[in-house]
DNA sequence: GCTTAATTGCAACTCGTTTGCAACATCGGC
DNA sequence: GCCGATGTTGCAAACGAGTTGCAATTAAGC
């Protein structure tokens, strides 16, 4: 009893996760819980191998091939639990949120932290969209630059 | 002497790439150039793949390996002779142009079609930079869409 | 519990890009 | 114009992220 009150706030998220999950018509296993609740304790967004390192590490025993890592994160991808990032570097990053979590970051060129930015200057209209003819437009936007703390220190 | 004036346009541009490389204090070789006159007188952006073909296939003899293109383009990249691009589906490209020739793009989803936009929203500070502390900051943004052609026909 | 369809692990593979090294071409000096 | 130092090239092999085929396993519905 008294571990059950102890840990409910973490035993609410792992609910969430399987909730998540079988909303989807996804089969609630190990890996996948360990991925969304991975992605919903820690603050990203992490690229497959991170993930793979951190959920493997986690005693939480969501062990799995990074194999399993792709193809789950392909899966929530498809789904819209999960948002890909860009930046540009050779590999992808994940982080958790769909289409309503519309946003963009900024990431220091230096110890490649990366901040989320609250806004998308697109969508408040201070960003002036071109006439181009095309339809269905998106954007993809990111920002570089050196963080307080590189620049401090 | 009549073949001198009869190729002067087109001598011109080999006399610029030329320069462009000796300011470099780059070697003139026969890849650079056919890189160089491809980038000039074809609207891209091209993948170093596209560049690699076009250029073997040329009758102006620059055919080269592929990892020919792939050292010259880093070369020119690190003297800003040519930006790079990444549209995020697995492969670079480039186009000419250095610092001053910032823009940004809009790819037809479709049919992969490569516009420029003329002006920068961002540096038109048509964009409320957000304040995040960064400093030095820079930033990628492309655009994608259905082209009009595609959305025709 | 038992069946079935989804999921996983492993190994092998793809594709864009990079690297080691020996052969070669360019450029500046004679 | 020739020659040597240095930069550049080609080839083959390696690389890293991501994907695929297939057999073994496991979750979910009956």
């Amino acid at each position: 009893m008294a571990t059950k009150h102890h840990a409910h706030s973490h035993k609410q998220e792992k609910v969430d996760a399987e909730d998540a999950l079988r909303n989807a018509g996804l089969k609630v296993t190990k890996p996948r819980l360990a991925i969304l609740d991975l992605l919903a304790s820690e603050h990203g967004p992490f690229t497959p191998d991170e993930i793979h390192v951190r959920v493997t590490q986690s005693k939480a025993a969501g062990a799995c091939d990074l194999v399993t890592i792709y193809r789950c994160l392909a899966k929530f991808e498809g789904l819209s639990l999960i948002n890909r990032c860009d930046f540009g570097d050779g590999t992808v990053r994940y982080e958790l949120g769909g289409k309503d979590h519309h946003h963009h970051h900024i990431i220091c060129r230096l110890c490649k932290r990366v901040d989320s930015l609250p806004d998308c200057p697109v969508e408040d209209k201070s960003i002036k969209m071109p006439k181009t003819g095309f339809r269905d437009v998106s954007h993809r936007l990111e920002f570089f630059g050196i963080c307080p703390d590189c620049y401090a220190g």
